[in-house]
DNA sequence: GTAAATTCTTGATTTTTATCAAGAGCAACT
DNA sequence: AGTTGCTCTTGATAAAAATCAAGAATTTAC
């Protein structure tokens, strides 16, 4: 099994060989380079990708400053949800930390799942509703932590993230400042 | 049309009368006390409900905090989404803050419109999605905004919660401490 | 209607986090 | 290799938010 096969079975949840192997057949592969632009914010976002390898950054520039809202790494899919589902201006801007491999579905053949494979809908409910419960857990992390406990958790469950991506997006990511981030990574290193 | 209905309706886009009529019926209504949960947590979560009049919160009490996720409110449904669709324990406590009337339908209804309403998956789908944007949004107000722009925001979109359920869950749901919202809300007042 | 319980406010204080500013460390580019 | 940008760290200070404690206001229960 290739490791987008792998990535859609953990994904979907129990899901029978014939049916991933179906499913993966519909991705195309793509490189993206350092920097360059997966989705940029308004724009149309017609395409679901999976991480071969590389980090993209989720972030939306406000007046004052840029927020990142989420790193995606090796084995997550990528998209603007709301974007790709309801064909609706894109929110955010995904960029290229690193050259990045990914694979990719457009939103046309995205639509041909539903037909072609008979328990789509189902699986496709149960991914996004796995994706929710993460932003539930993300939520209940800002009303309960601090900026530290944030930290330590984020760091136990992503230690890999923090020597290859410039380490102010995890930060604003986390919801706090690059140097209250810096000080608290101090502190752990001692 | 029903509040249900038209909640129906607003909820899942345009879609059609009779459709609508065929979802709303297969809910039943149902009373709950001031005080009376509606479930907790580590509980099977077997029932979807929209909430006709009254408030639920949505919380988890932890070692040394409740921390509230959430209060629903008129027009809005309430489950524990991922407990509901994964059948697994549930994540969250919801506790009646007043008296409530809610319209419910039970997870073995829930399942049968998958069949007799040919574009039910398709409006799951865009019902759940919808859900995740809005926690996307929470995510970002927490990313960018201090307590006071997330008091000022919730208000102007919220006012009628504000003289209708203590405050110390509002304060806990934006994230902050009842004394700091407190201070918040006389600044406001001034 | 009154007592009890809960919720809200306020002040004083501490802790946490942001801001500002400067310099050090690193990587990228030619 | 040297210069140019980034990125990260550090210190000093300010602002934001939490904590603690007490009392006022409101709601609930009898």
């Amino acid at each position: 099994m290739t490791e987008l096969e792998l990535s859609i079975k953990s994904y979907f949840g129990v899901i029978d060989p014939e049916e991933v192997s179906s499913i993966a057949s519909l991705f195309q592969p793509e490189l993206l380079k350092k920097g360059d632009y997966f989705l940029k914010t308004n724009k149309n976002c017609d395409r679901l990708s999976f991480v071969q390898s590389g980090f993209l950054r989720i972030f939306l520039e406000t007046e004052d400053k840029d927020v990142t809202q989420w790193i995606s790494t090796k084995g997550y899919f990528v998209t603007d949800l709301s974007g790709f589902i309801f064909d609706q201006p894109a929110r955010w801007t995904i960029q290229a930390l690193t050259d990045v491999e990914i694979y990719t579905i457009r939103k046309s053949e995205y639509e041909k799942m539903k037909t072609t494979i008979p328990r789509w809908s189902e699986l496709e409910k149960l991914f996004i509703v796995h994706c929710f419960t993460t932003l539930e857990d993300r939520i209940f992390s800002h009303l309960s932590m601090t900026a530290e406990e944030r930290y330590h958790f984020f760091f136990e469950n992503n230690k890999e993230l923090f020597n290859q991506v410039p380490l102010q997006y995890i930060a604003s990511m986390l919801g706090m400042r690059p140097e209250t981030f810096s000080r608290i990574r101090k502190k752990q290193l001692s």
